[in-house]
DNA sequence: TCCATTAGTTTGATGACTGAACGAATTAGT
DNA sequence: ACTAATTCGTTCAGTCATCAAACTAATGGA
């Protein structure tokens, strides 16, 4: 869990190391007082001390006052993790619109934007440059000025060769192989964000560092996240650790093949998961007249999710229909992952969210049938609470989670 | 990867990561000198210098002799891992036998015993007591005799809380909630192997230890081994970590569901891969004369399933057919692990191999229909080569992999 | 023979943690 | 009010593993 991150260790590793465990300590029984962090750590009183202080010239811890409590002894000094100076920027690309989100250490949301942007027509190059435009913008906004960036994070529904900060494929996008986080590094060269730590990663994936971190499934270290836009895509997080596998393909859940003979999906095979739990899908049986030939995509999908929630409010027999059977597929492909993987929760996210009340009842039954753990091994299935940018407040997070990990990319030098 | 395991970090866990390090590269590219380790590691020469005199002292590297090569300059001391002192031992406990396997720091079988005991009518309590026996036999074996152990695991077709050491739930041994290695452990309290690290593990997780360390696909990070037993379980190894869910429930891969109204499994549903390609229904459906009326178990299945592989080799169209279908839906399931783990290979374990000529061809041609990733994601589909008893020698071979990757329960101090 | 080159060891310095002792701040008891 | 008991945090010397650089060793080539 600590990893002193590859290489060999050294005196700074071991530095880095102790820092991240001493922030992460302070972060999960905070307010404590420095006595508290040596015994629960099982550091020393004055490596603590030498810790702290240094946490504190970083801005990222501050004191804030004794302890109230009357007992015998001199008072502790309480330490709090300090959310009033750094802070780490998500941007998440989607068809139609860039989400921007920056999060504070406290992992609470300083400020939510979202731009219109069509990045599918525009293409790779433009979509960086605008990007890039955003950054700035953010990173100059009244409400970040001045403030320390822990870095800037990048969410593409696409796959994602993380590692290296590439776009491998991204299908709704139309990208192919561009080098995302290498074209931003160069773009933001000379400007003031230059050198900033940049992330890419697949939307799934940080949704899911979202909820882990955010939601009110908080600190769940097994779980997934699926995602509900026009794919469905799965986010793991096995042990507090991001699931890629060998080239990045994990969690392509919506081709996972649940049906014989299913209905033909948009990759070609029959029945996938998405083939028959996929938005387009419910639309088109909920709101049949609404939808028009070509595949469902950007903005007209918002509305038409909101009209089906109104009509299976309404009682409407259709868009009931609909939302049981692609809730028990739901169910079936849930039943997988629980057999699989044994998270603790499942997360809906995306358009699911709204559909919720009436896609969980046969989701959840169905997952509870086919799991072979008899209560499902004791996982959870639950909307997601935080909305359809998770992803750019997740990129964010994941980049709190990785100061507190100890694999923080730089923690700043003192700032004062 | 090198993770100065949980807690805070001293001298200790320093040179402990360094000392794993070190002997990891060695494993990697010995023979080498130190020069080489140094470059290739980051460390100095010095450290590398003192790190390796500590692994020679505990006997687990050695010289070899000098560079033969004729270079410029001094020759360099040729470095290996010393496969002559250090052993670790496997245990595998099953429905009708005990099987040990004995492995050196090469990875080489030093021993190998199979030894008869029914442990499902014996009971839990019985069987640690001739665990405790067949240990001490093997450890005193002239084999292995004066040679200092790195720790003794076993293995159990069970559930198992592996940080516990307990058997939560064996339903082929009839144990529930069996705290093993605590047993173990006060049985060998007072013998020579006092203190011993112990290990406990499902047969699944450590079949695929095994085909990661040993097997033909060594070293491959991200692996699936799936069990031919009388179930179908699996071990996942992603990013050369094992994959375990939040309750140990992880790897149920036989009970996934496949089809919507298929046969009745075992466990009460319908169509879950076991019921469709586990060993039970293929050999009804190849043998059916031969097959009793109960629940097929014990050391009757090798003997069905050979006469199978025998018909299937004579062109018995029964025997043919019964394993296209049960290849074609391991293939299915195989797709499904691809698409939401992405693993770089999947290894056909147990009784699948001898079997594996008429399984694998339909078995690759539905993994790689369904699979999203165009080519499977570059996933290959494998027979074991590594026989029965994998679980034994993939336990053994755990011990060794703790070793290398620094979360050594002890290396042992100086031997000499 | 002498030099260039590479291997491995020795030596002193640095940096980070530890342990014990100390000063600080507060409560409990007389 | 004053002392004893406690608990908090800091200071200071001590330990230990790494690092950098100098040094010895062994070989090939001029």
């Amino acid at each position: 869990m600590v990893g002193v991150s590859d290489g060999p260790a050294g005196f700074q590793a071991i530095r880095e190391a102790n820092l991240g465990i001493v922030l992460r300590t302070i972060r999960q029984t905070a307010p404590c007082s420095r006595a508290v962090v040596a015994a629960s750590t099982g550091l020393t009183k004055a490596t603590v001390s030498s810790l702290v202080a240094d946490l504190i010239d970083r801005g990222l811890v501050c004191e804030t006052g004794l302890v109230t409590e009357r007992r015998v002894g001199r008072p502790g000094m309480l330490l709090t993790i300090d959310g009033s100076t750094l802070v780490a920027i998500g941007l998440e690309v989607n068809v139609d619109y860039i989400a921007v989100s920056a999060v504070d250490l406290l992992e609470r949301e300083v400020l939510s934007r979202h731009v219109e942007f069509d990045a599918s027509s525009a293409g790779p190059e433009a979509c960086a440059a605008r990007l890039r435009e955003v950054l700035l913008e953010v990173a100059a906004d009244p409400l970040l000025r001045d403030r320390p960036l822990v870095g800037a994070s990048t969410a593409v529904p696409a796959l994602i060769d993380a590692p290296a900060g590439t776009v491998t494929n991204a299908p709704n996008l139309g990208w192919r192989d561009f080098p995302l986080r290498e074209r931003l590094t160069a773009l933001l060269a000379g400007s003031p964000l230059e050198g900033l730590p940049l992330l890419v990663d697949n939307d799934a994936n940080l949704g899911a560092v979202a909820e882990y971190r955010g939601g009110h499934l908080a600190r769940t270290l097994d779980l997934v996240y699926l995602t509900g836009e026009v794919g469905i895509g799965a986010g793991v997080l096995m042990n507090g650790e991001l699931l890629r596998g060998a080239s990045g393909f994990a969690g392509e859940v919506g081709h996972i093949p649940l049906l014989g003979n299913g209905p033909l999906c948009a990759c070609g095979r029959r029945g996938c998961l998405e083939s028959l739990a996929g938005m387009d899908t419910i639309l088109r049986r909920a709101v049949p007249e609404l939808v028009p030939e070509g595949p469902v995509r950007g903005s007209g999908l918002g509305e038409l999710v909101a009209e089906t929630a109104r009509r299976a409010e309404a009682g409407d027999a259709a868009a009931l229909a609909a939302l049981r059977t692609a809730g028990t597929w739901l169910g079936r492909a849930v039943a997988t992952l629980v057999n699989l993987l044994n998270p603790s929760a499942v997360v809906l996210g995306g358009y699911f969210v709204p559909l919720a009340p009436w896609l969980l009842p046969p989701c959840r039954a169905a997952a509870a049938a086919h799991s072979f753990a008899p209560d499902g091994g004791g996982c959870r299935i639950e909307p997601s609470a935080l909305g359809l940018s998770a992803a750019a407040r997740g990129g964010a997070m994941a980049l709190i989670d990785a100061l507190d990990t100890g694999a923080l990319p730089l923690p700043p030098a003192t700032a004062a």
